[in-house]
DNA sequence: CACAAAAGATACAATCTGTACGTATCTAAA
DNA sequence: TTTAGATACGTACAGATTGTATCTTTTGTG
């Protein structure tokens, strides 16, 4: 006998259950090469619950990046919230993206899949917390007169590139060093750019 | 009538024409999106010669990533010959790039398909003139005390990174002053590492 | 308790890729 | 020149996959 559930808990632990598997397989396989049958088996549903729960497959993979940016940006967050001087920050939180993107799963969705799969557009507003906390604090270097730039805005572009570079190139290593190596370089990008 | 055509041409004339269609739908569609019926309509051939001159679908769009990626490390190559010092050099084919990657169709080809479709290590591959050029004249730069970083090919690839975020930046605005800007990032982000 | 709504199951239509096999044309050797 | 083989291409089909329409079951509510 199935245990009694709220709809709305039904609905949840689904929902959930799709997402943890979806998330698993386009890390591991990528968008193209999985299929809805295969994120619900083993889930004890059909398909037809996944496509009552999500519109279609690129509705449960918006979801699954969602949260990866989102996860990304919270361990920046944290990395950067003891800091008080914004310059400090700026390099911390670069450096600590620099941490999470060595995850390889994170990157492949974030690099790889999303830009595929999703439209510019769609991934700039999943990007905007992300993003947005890199412009601000470069914006407000430059304001401060830290940071010397022609445009804040394409600096704050340039820095981002540099990172998702970066990034693919430690990864793409065994070599324990080149995360510190890679922090530095980052740090030096700043530094020499400061008034 | 037919005209008679020898065998070599008669492939090459398909394998062109195949290339061209399949390029630009990739461009415009993207790989997922287009089929291969599509390619091949209005080409007067069927499925059947398509996956006689390609091993399948991949094999279709890897050879138009490889004519892609060829034009830009030309492009470059020209704009950076009449200059014989690296230095210059390097700065002129960072701006360069910046130029050919207004192309939007070119970006899409290979900043979001390309990732997306073919391995690391295929891609790599395939972009080693292009990215070699760039750290060949970093490590020159280096050699020659030009420049000044902890690691060459970090900086290789925190530069070709800055590269790709730039170009996508100057693309999705039409302010035509925004590659000036970025080039003259670029160029900045080169002399506040000089020696 | 009855009825509306939501969650999920089932069956099916529409594509699309790759392959097996058949056919015609070109090439090369005897 | 004849002939065997290779090459280019067409045709038909199997297999897989997505999305949708429809039905069933369970939950929430007046």
């Amino acid at each position: 006998m199935t245990v009694k559930l709220t709809k709305a808990e039904q609905t949840r632990r689904t929902r959930q259950a799709i997402l943890e598997r979806a998330r698993h397989l386009f890390e591991t396989k990528g968008y193209a090469a999985t299929g809805t049958e295969e994120i619900i088996s083993e889930l004890g549903i059909t398909r037809g619950a996944l496509y009552h729960q999500f519109k279609d497959k690129i509705g449960v993979f918006r979801a699954v990046i969602v949260e990866a940016y989102g996860e990304i940006t919270e361990y920046i967050q944290t990395k950067v919230l003891p800091f008080d001087d914004n310059w400090q920050q700026l390099i911390i939180g670069c450096q600590a993206f620099l941490e999470v993107a060595q995850q390889e799963e994170l990157r492949r969705l974030v690099f790889i899949e999303a830009p595929a799969v999703l439209s510019v557009d769609e991934l700039a507003e999943i990007d905007q917390p992300g993003f947005g906390l890199l412009r601000e604090s470069i914006q407000i270097a430059v304001a401060e007169g830290q940071l010397n730039t022609l445009d804040a805005e394409g600096f704050a572009h340039l820095v981002n590139g540099s990172l998702s570079a970066l990034a693919a190139w430690v990864a793409q290593s065994d070599d324990p060093e080149r995360l510190k190596t890679a922090q530095h370089l980052v740090e030096t990008l700043l530094t020499q750019h400061q008034s």
